[in-house]
DNA sequence: TACAATAATACAAACGTTTGTATTTTGTAA
DNA sequence: TTACAAAATACAAACGTTTGTATTATTGTA
């Protein structure tokens, strides 16, 4: 069945002109006169021709393509950031190759040596949790390749945009939330240590705390370690149980602890949101539909995708060479409020 | 920053031998000999040579890359086939290009055209449920590019291969399982009925119905017309709110559905799965830490991806030309029990 | 009717590889 | 040494476009 392809010398071919003139004229070139550009059109279509994307990007330097790298497919914060992406640069003729690094510091840097043999024009990039050098990153953006971060910035790379929210403040402001309400007995629910995302909302909590002069107790922290959900449920469902004191409020760091959360305490027999209320972090569709829905901060992840797809555009444009340094732009979070903090 | 790429030609100039040498020494061709090879990999290492991969596509004809369009990113489901698809593909040296069709027949058909250009070695794809002629999928697998279907398949396309669940049999068999646990007043919660699956569902509600001699009451079946969530969620509780008989069973063809109708009855005071027992469609994930848990039917999305990359892996290998006429697979589905139906 | 000016088209190099064939170099045996 | 096979390397075409420059065809004007 592998049928050749119709080129442009097979039009040529037929209509007697040269290619030039058929590439020229399917452009809609003034260069040739409206009568063989209608020729050639009707050959074209009649032919079945489709031009080779792969040979006009070896001629452009172009391939349209942007390089978006994940840490994994199965978190649906970076599915709205790919949307985010996707739509702004599908505006501007970009397609984009989404790749995931799995979480891991090697398959990332697979991932953009992949990128790095000439197949995008630009890249965006979610660092995994593993990462703790850079000098990957670097290399790409010293050769001269676009490039944008996002989420989970533990350093700042010179050269390349960055975007992010303001973790450490958007937990604040849900402690604060809870402290203003008369809560006490703050729980906080944080994840694994070496993202920096959970660093900076668990930073934000000890802030509010600080700021209030509510002591710390080592009690109400949990840590999870799990990367699992099994393992998470399993992890936050034992602290819960030997859990002596009674919390009147739980912030955790993601809307899955907040959930998993719920589930265990309404099991305990803690009515939510009277006995207990509770805030989780991200916002992204299953809170709302849970019962009792939860409340939580509202990560602009689309957004987040947009904004990253914008500044990569903008750098693609720019030809004039580092004109613009670099770019740090934090995005607003903020809390939705719903059943579980009795909204 | 614009730095020129370095080139083959950049390496051969510098060791004074050819670049048709520095090609064989970095592919480790037997053809040059083993000192060669070591100068040109140090000096490549050196100078910071990165293939380009157009170039290669260009002249080898293989991009490596597998495109696949998907009706839309804010699905776990297609999400889940992406990962299975990928997981298969990577081990093979293949990438993944993935689109989104916004469920819309014309932007599937301009997805379509894009990959065309020869930008990708074969596609996978699932057809948007607004997609009633399948002439442009037909004129890709006439075009000799490897083609598989995966779920939504509304017409047989020859020369493609498919991958299916069946959607009749496994709602028949939640709908069946209902019964001989003695429920009569069985409701129905289906979807748009031009997405086939939903059809199918549908169609293996009535046939349970039927083997078992129970009458079809209409006032029992909701075909949900929404897209969005929100209008689902107010479709599925007017409905529930106003049905006057008191249903002892709820099938939905999606798990969201199954889960907003828990959320709604037990705002109406029914117990789940005291007075009514439900079971939805999907399992991915949510309905597992829903209160109280969703018994559904559990498709079997990240081996449909592993299934669908299979086969188009296998064409991609076959030279020989349509050697396979058309492969059409059907996955096993089965039920998932949790505490919606009591276990 | 011829000549310039301009319109239309053709030619050819370039993009960075791969790969078949030709050529040079090396090693070995007479 | 010389001759010859084998090993190593060089040459050049090909992949399908784009695009600057050269060439040819057409028009208008004197």
């Amino acid at each position: 069945m592998k049928k050749r392809r119709v080129k442009l010398e097979d039009i040529a071919r037929k209509l007697n002109i040269s290619i030039a003139t058929v590439s020229r004229a399917l452009d809609e070139s003034p260069r040739v006169k409206p009568s063989t550009r209608e020729k050639v059109f009707r050959m074209a279509k009649a032919m079945g021709y489709m031009p080779n994307q792969i040979a006009k990007s070896l001629s452009s330097g172009k391939t349209n393509l942007i390089g978006v790298i994940i840490p994994r497919y199965d978190e649906s914060f970076f599915i709205e950031v790919c949307r985010g992406i996707d739509h702004y640069v599908s505006k501007h003729n970009y397609k984009i190759l989404i790749s995931s690094s799995r979480t891991s510091f090697e398959s990332e840097q697979e991932n953009l040596s992949f990128f790095e043999k000439g197949l995008v024009d630009g890249i965006i990039l979610c660092p995994s949790h593993e990462t703790e050098t850079f000098s990957h990153i670097r290399s790409i953006i010293n050769k001269g390749i676009p490039t944008v971060l996002f989420d989970n910035i533990k350093e700042e790379v010179s050269g390349a945009d960055h975007v992010l929210i303001d973790d450490n403040k958007a937990s604040f402001s849900a402690v604060e939330y809870f402290i203003k309400k008369g809560k006490k007995k703050i729980v906080f629910i944080g994840g694994i240590k070496d993202k920096k995302v959970f660093q900076d909302r668990y930073s934000g909590y000890l802030e509010a705390m600080k700021k209030y002069n509510i002591p710390i107790d080592e009690d109400l922290i949990l840590h999870c370690n799990s990367l699992d959900r099994e393992e998470e449920d399993l992890e936050i469902s034992k602290y819960f149980k030997n859990l002596k004191k009674r919390p009147d409020a739980v912030f955790t760091v993601t809307d899955n602890y907040g959930m998993m959360s719920m589930k265990i305490l309404t099991k305990l027999n803690y009515n939510i949101p009277k006995d207990v209320e509770v805030i989780g972090f991200g916002d992204l569709g299953v809170g709302k539909v849970f019962v009792p829905s939860l409340t939580c901060v509202a990560q602009p992840s689309f957004e987040m995708g947009q904004k990253s797809a914008e500044l990569l555009i903008d750098q693609l444009k720019d030809e004039s060479d580092e004109k613009h340094k670099k770019r740090v732009i934090t995005l607003e979070t903020k809390i939705v409020f719903r059943e579980s903090t009795g909204d």
